[in-house]
Formats: structure tokens, sequence, C-alpha cells
DNA sequence: AGCTCATTCAACCGATCGGTTGACCACGCG
DNA sequence: CGCGTGGTCAACCGATCGGTTGAATGAGCT
């Protein structure tokens, strides 16, 4: 009963879920140490004054991020970071950095044609409505 | 000049409140209804079930992470997307994608050696499983 | 069978979060 | 001048979070 089938949510709750494991710094930190390689709770807990039942929590998160998984190995129970969800984070990322870029870049281009002329009859790149996420 | 200097925290920090303020799904809505355009609070309230002061107080969790910045146009407080943050996102997780592929691969690498050692026959098949989630 | 180690479950606690409502401030305009 | 509009501040509320302690489960070792 332990292992749910576990549903795999749908991208946008798992984005929340991604940024949230990695708005802790404790989480974070684990995720740099199992670069290193797998480690157990109990090798992942030492470095931290928290309990050890606080570390099985924070990995507990990662998992359900699905950044973190786990085999059994006797009673040990080794963490895996799994490298894949970096690419879910980094398409989010990169989409809306590049269109913020371009925005950035046209509105520089505007500026300096505003500049270049007087007083154009456009107002301001004004924006409101638009942009739709998903 | 409204309030403190503001005095920018230190990386790791910065990073907490950038992850933390993304975790929110309407948060990161509104980060990419900006990639669009600068926006006014009560333009982006608009499409929310939510009230007015709510979506204040998550462009004030934006603008704390440094993601968004404002400005003064009469009574109005135009809210800009600052796509430089996204670039500390981007350097955090390729630096631990590139480490967690890295590994996988050199783990790939040991294991077709054991392989290897064990069943040589066999010139190495050449079928390096890829990650399937992804 | 016991014992011990590794991990998790369960209950609880204070702090923070996302949301509400109501009052308040800062403009610009008639 | 008064008034409406755009936005924020303040207090409150239920839910969740990160942490604790204590007890339970699971798997090896004599």
């Amino acid at each position: 009963m332990t292992s749910a089938p576990q549903p795999v949510p749908e991208p946008d709750q798992r984005l929340s879920l991604v940024f949230s494991a990695l708005a802790d710094p404790t989480r974070r930190d684990i995720v740099a140490r199992l670069t290193a390689g797998d480690a157990t709770v109990n090798e992942l807990a030492e470095p931290y004054d928290v309990s050890v039942q606080a570390v099985s929590k924070h990995i507990r998160v990662l998992e359900d991020a699905g950044l973190v998984s786990r085999t059994r190995d006797a009673q040990r129970r080794p963490c895996h970071l799994e490298a894949g969800v970096f690419d879910l984070m980094t398409k989010w990322i990169e989409r809306y950095r590049r269109a913020a870029e371009d925005r950035y870049r046209r509105l520089d281009a505007v500026l300096e044609q505003m500049d270049a002329q007087d007083a154009p009859p456009v107002p301001t790149p004004r924006t409101t409505k638009e942009a739709d996420a998903s």
C-alpha cells in the first residue's frame, strides 16, 4: 500500500510541485549533493542539524515532485536524482525568458525610433490582454 | 523610494524567493502574461476570480523575488517583467542537470563494462536506454 | 527467537500562505 | 473643492509547511 500508482500530475501542477520543492534551501542542497551520486536518507540527513524524520519528509517532497526516485536495498532506500525534470523547468523558463528578452529588444527599438523622430502616434507599447500560457 | 533600500538578498535566498514565487500557478500565469507587455494591477487581476488585493499581494511576491519591477504612472503602477532573474534559475538548473546527466552516462558505462566482463561475446548492442520519463 | 539499524507513520506545534473584507492613501479631473 | 479611480495596508481566517517527539515497521545479524 506504500506504492500507490502515482498518477503523475499534469504539467502545470507538476511545475508547481517542482518549484515548490526547490524553494527550500535544504531541499536544493539535497539535490545538489545527489548529483555526486545516490545516497541514503541517513547519509543525506547527516550534515543538517535537523532530525532524520524531517529529512525524510524533504525527500518525500522531492520524490512527489519527480526530482528523486528511490529503490530498495535491504532496509535502505537509496535516493537517485532524476535529471528529466530539469527539462520541464528549463522549457518553462526559456519560453518566457526569450519572450521577455525579445520584448525588451523590441521596446528598445521603439524607444530609439521615438527618439529619432519626435512625437510618433504610438503612445506606448501598451499591452493589456493577450498571452495565454498552457 | 517608498520603502527601505531593498538590500538584495544573497543568491541562495534569492533562489528561494524566485522558486517560491513561481510555485504558485496564478503567479506563473501573471509572469506569462507579462511577457506580452507591461500591465497594471487591475489589468492583471481581471481574468482571475480573486480580489484585486490578492493579486496585488501576488505581484508583491514577484517583486520581492526580483521577477517584476514597477514604475509610477499617475496613480497606476505598471508591472514590468525582469528577464534577468531567469538567468539565475537557468544557471542553477543547468549546473545540476548536467551533473546528473553526466553521472547517468558514467553509470551506464560502468554497467556496460560489468556486463562485458561477464558476457563478452556480444560486441555491445549499443541500446543506450535513455530516460523514458521526459 | 531476540536485537539493532534504517526508515517511516502519527500527532502535534508555531509560522507562513493565499485568500477575504474594510479602511485608507494618492492621484487626476469635473 | 469634492469625488471617483487605482492601489495598498491591516486584520483576520483556514490550510499548509517545516519542524519536533514518540512509536511503529522492515530487514539484516547473531
